[in-house]
RNA sequence: GGCGCAGUAGCCAAGGGGCUAAGGCGGGAGUCUGCAAAACUCCUAUUCGGCGGUUCGAGUCCGCCCUGCGCCUCCA
């Protein structure tokens, strides 16, 4: 069971969580996570103190990494930082099922290798997954450097009578797992009847599902008791969950559409593997992302790629839109949305950039940590306004921590920062308005730009780009527009209004869009 | 056919027995600004697909129905 062999190991961070009332300092709320097998909310507490164990089933990479795969992954990293901010250490294990049906029908197809094809694809994943900012799990396992592993689970299988052996394949016998069927809702009976495929004449039910499958040529295939072959779909998963984590771990993840029959397989291998239950304590399952209102699939070819997106849209915009709606629901992805999404998200992160410019101006410090003294000597020294702005801001990593802890709601969070957007725009305006903030007020806008940045940069990961100006443009535009403004200030100053118009509106028309504000002109793209 | 998920304002979307049904987008009215934009303030669901039931009390629980989606064959 020790992890030392992992392909891919990324070191796991510390959670670098800040002292003081940035940290939740009143009590946490209880963590609540629906788990499909009970089909309800419970309670949640690591198995093992202090540290929560978790296994998110990954993808089988033989095309382009897409958005629905771009969600659970998502998810798992916000809930794994989230989880340490609250303090505990997180393991998280994230496979690839690099030997696979569909694997070798593509490489045959390009009259390429397999198991290179895979190695190829698992890397423009991991690519596309960092450039989407999601911290990585701390281990990759994949198939082919686990054939031993499956190996032995299987060979357990056959030894206690549970799977069985015929010509080179080996199935496992689901009349002997009694419990089939519990996390998907089915009887055994119902779904024999609703068999729809031939089943092999070999197997002894038609729900009987391969371990191992011998290999034809031309076929990768590894040296086994039952001859050369490879693994069946789902027991990669059992065999290496158990190799990482260990039996009865926290969580286990994945998409809605691998409860039936992926996860109840793998809950049948394991369970009968051990002779112990629960091989997984919650079974989380994400919601699909839709293309109108289909699902997203390779096989449907109606996927929006990462890389097709990353250079349409930053990052921090397609997290916002994937963490706008609970992970169990259904989303829909489609241009209106995003463009639906991209307002609402610029209007966080003007909030932001307008508060770290006042900091700027004032000589504030962006981040600045407090402790309880501080928020005490604050609210002794701010007038009525300033400590109703106060207590909001002291609210704000306590609803947070509720939204999150009931079922990971990002939903529910995100909406937590549009109020503290709203509360932060207001009272920075008015201190600008009254001119020569106090020195405190100034310290506590401070503190709205660590609490921005602690949950919605490192927490969330929504924030950012989006500065005034254009970052993705060539330095000329940026000094081109720059001297339209320069002249335009002019006119302005001569009180010229018609050539000042006639600037903005032609600038406008070119798409670049023109605010004045207090502290000069700056500009931006127009939506596009 | 079986199993499962969902239907909340014009749109997106939280909430899942009892405080005025979060938040965002859009729309309306104001404030500020040379005008605009942005921002802020106020307004925009007597009601949560339909019909019954349980309860002192139901978007919230139960039953039936309607609609959409997913799984039962590879899928995150």
């Amino acid at each position: 069971m020790s992890p030392k062999t992992a392909p891919t190991a990324s070191s796991p961070q510390k959670a670098g969580l800040p002292a003081g009332w940035l940290a939740l300092e009143r009590t946490p709320s209880p963590i609540r996570v629906y788990n499909t097998l009970s089909r309800s909310k419970g309670v949640f507490e690591p198995a093992e103190a202090g540290h929560v164990r978790i296994y998110a089933c990954g993808v089988t990479p033989y095309a382009e990494a897409h958005i629905g795969h771009a969600r659970p992954a998502l998810i798992w990293s916000v809930i794994r930082k989230y989880l340490e901010w609250r303090g505990y250490r997180v393991t998280l294990v994230q496979n690839f099922t690099d030997v696979d049906d569909k694997i070798i029908q593509r490489a045959r197809e390009r009259g390429e290798d397999p198991v290179e094809l895979a190695a190829r694809y698992s890397e423009q994943y991991l690519s596309a997954m960092r450039r989407l900012g999601i911290r990585g799990a701390d281990y990759y396992p994949k198939v082919s450097q686990h054939i031993p592993d499956i190996i032995a689970m299987i060979s357990g299988l056959i030894e206690r009578g549970i799977a069985y052996e015929v010509g080179g394949d080996v199935f496992f016998d689901v009349s002997r797992f009694p419990d089939y069927g519990k996390l998907s809702g089915q009887r055994l009976e119902e779904l024999m009847a609703g068999t729809r495929f031939e089943a092999d004449e070999r197997k002894r039910s038609p729900m009987d599902f391969a371990l191992w499958k011998a290999a034809k040529p031309g076929e990768p295939a590894w040296e086994s008791p039952w001859g050369p072959g490879r693994p069946g779909w789902h027991i990669e998963c059992s065999a290496m969950s158990l190799k990482y984590l260990g039996n009865g771990f926290d969580f286990h993840g994945g998409g809605m559409d691998l409860v039936f029959p992926h996860h109840e397989n793998e809950i049948a291998q394991s369970e009968a593997y051990t002779g112990q239950q629960p091989f997984v304590r919650f079974w989380v399952h994400n919601g699909l992302v839709n293309m109108g209102a289909e699902k997203m699939s390779k096989s449907l070819g109606n996927v929006v790629s990462i890389d097709e997106l990353l250079a349409r849209y930053p990052a921090p915009l397609l997290r916002f839109l994937l963490l706008s709606t609970h992970y169990r629901s259904p989303l829909e992805f489609s241009d209106s949305a995003l463009a639906e999404a991209t307002r609402g998200w610029r209007r966080l992160n003007s909030a932001v950039h307008r508060l770290e410019q006042f900091l700027r101006d004032h000589g504030g410090l962006p981040g600045a940590l407090a402790g309880p003294g501080d928020v005490a000597r604050w609210r002794a020294e701010l007038d009525g306004e300033g400590a109703r702005y106060l207590d909001g801001l002291v609210s704000v990593p306590e609803r947070f921590d509720a939204a999150m802890a009931d079922d990971f709601n990002t939903a529910a969070a995100l909406a937590v920062l549009f109020d503290l957007a709203r509360e932060t725009n207001g009272f920075r305006e008015q201190l600008v308005r009254r001119g020569k903030p106090a020195p405190a007020a100034v310290e506590v806008l401070g503190g709205a730009l660590a609490l921005f940045r602690l949950f919605g940069g490192e927490l969330l990961g929504v924030l950012g780009a989006e500065e005034a100006g254009a970052p993705d443009q060539p330095a000329l535009v940026d000094n081109l527009v720059q001297l339209l403004l320069d002249v335009r200030r002019e006119a302005r100053e001569r009180r010229d209004w018609a050539t000042a118009d006639r600037i903005r509106d032609r600038l406008r028309e070119l798409g670049i869009v023109v605010e004045d504000t207090p502290a000069g002109s700056r500009w931006r793209m127009a939506d596009g």
